[in-house]
DNA sequence: ACCTGAACACCGTTCAAGT
DNA sequence: ACCTGAACACCGTTCAAGT
């Protein structure tokens, strides 16, 4: 028997991403998931009370992952603050569009677990790094990190929001972005 | 009988509408729709051929209310350009507290219609007169309105997402779209 | 044209029972 | 501690039959 060594939530939550990524949250049904997994239909009860345990379960693991990819880009782009940001924004859409769906279940509005929202602060602290290297340089201007970087982290997860949903074309998004990078900085210096 | 008028369609989605603003999308179902129509089951499947086609239905009826709202925000906010983006961007924040699972739904990435797409653009027109008269005035630089108001419009709907993500509290919703149009109009100034 | 009601296959959730 | 399997109430969807 091959589930009893602990490791069948890990499994679980694989499988479940899978469904998810190529599927959609709507379509993840848990019986299924124990069906693909070869467990009987109540195993997962042990792991994740109900569905929607499980759901919140992928979605903190989705922004572990997102924060360690906004990471590793920024760190791989060298020492200067544009191309961090760049390289940050890049990521982000890049995340956005290979796992569209999982996104959308980060950012629903069904979450219980209070875990979930410092799971997000973990992921976007790269980011708020980002800004005070910004504002260090002088590229921004000073204030309330976490206000100024909101600005374009919504727009950010706005375009990602618009291609999500049908209303903007992949291919119009990283000239969107630009044009967001690019405005922000120049609001940033006129202010500064 | 009550429904032989031919307006069980429109009961229906006014029904569907409630049950997702107070309990989400997920959890609307056809049969209890049903009953609480006092119809049987398999009434519904006239009007809407499966649960996703009430989705879209629904979806498309939000888009043509939203926009209904924008336009009567801009209209009601005088000539000048500021207060009318001002205005607008503030409708745009209402409908998405109150009806911020409607929203969601709106932008969910599961659509079949092509007839939504065209609904959203609808609604957005009057964004992008806006854009226009900002353009006409000199406020905002020239080029492609659809690109320059594309920016903004990302950030606005990256922040309803926010919000309704649980990672913003609504009570920072005012002070990010001011610093959003703020910067949005600051970065234009310098680029015209 | 529009609705009813039985039928089918599938769910999530619960819980006693097994190992 | 972890998993099984029966049970319950609920779905979405289909379709013959009624008016």
């Amino acid at each position: 028997v091959p589930y009893h060594h602990g490791n069948l939530r890990t499994v679980l939550l694989e499988a479940a991403e899978r469904t998810v990524r190529e599927r959609g949250a709507g379509e993840l049904s848990l019986r299924e998931l124990a069906r693909d997994v070869g467990v009987s239909h109540g195993a997962p009860r042990r792991h994740f009370p109900d569905r929607q345990a499980l759901l919140d379960a992928l979605a903190e693991a989705g922004f572990d992952r997102l924060g360690a990819e906004l990471r590793a880009a920024v760190d791989g782009a060298g020492e200067e603050f544009e191309p961090r940001l760049e390289a940050a924004a890049g990521a982000y859409v890049r995340f956005a569009m290979d796992d569209a769906a999982l996104l959308e279940l980060m950012f629903a509005g069904k979450h219980r677990e209070a875990t979930l929202a410092t799971a997000a602060d973990r992921a976007f602290s790269v980011l708020l790094e980002l800004i005070l290297q910004g504002q260090a340089e002088g590229v921004l201007e000073p204030g309330d990190p976490e206000r100024i970087g909101l600005v374009l982290f919504s727009t950010i997860q706005g375009a990602a929001t618009l291609v999500g949903g049908g209303m903007l074309l992949p291919e119009q998004l990283p000239q969107l972005l630009s044009d967001a990078i690019a405005r922000f900085l120049r609001g940033s210096r006129a202010a500064a």
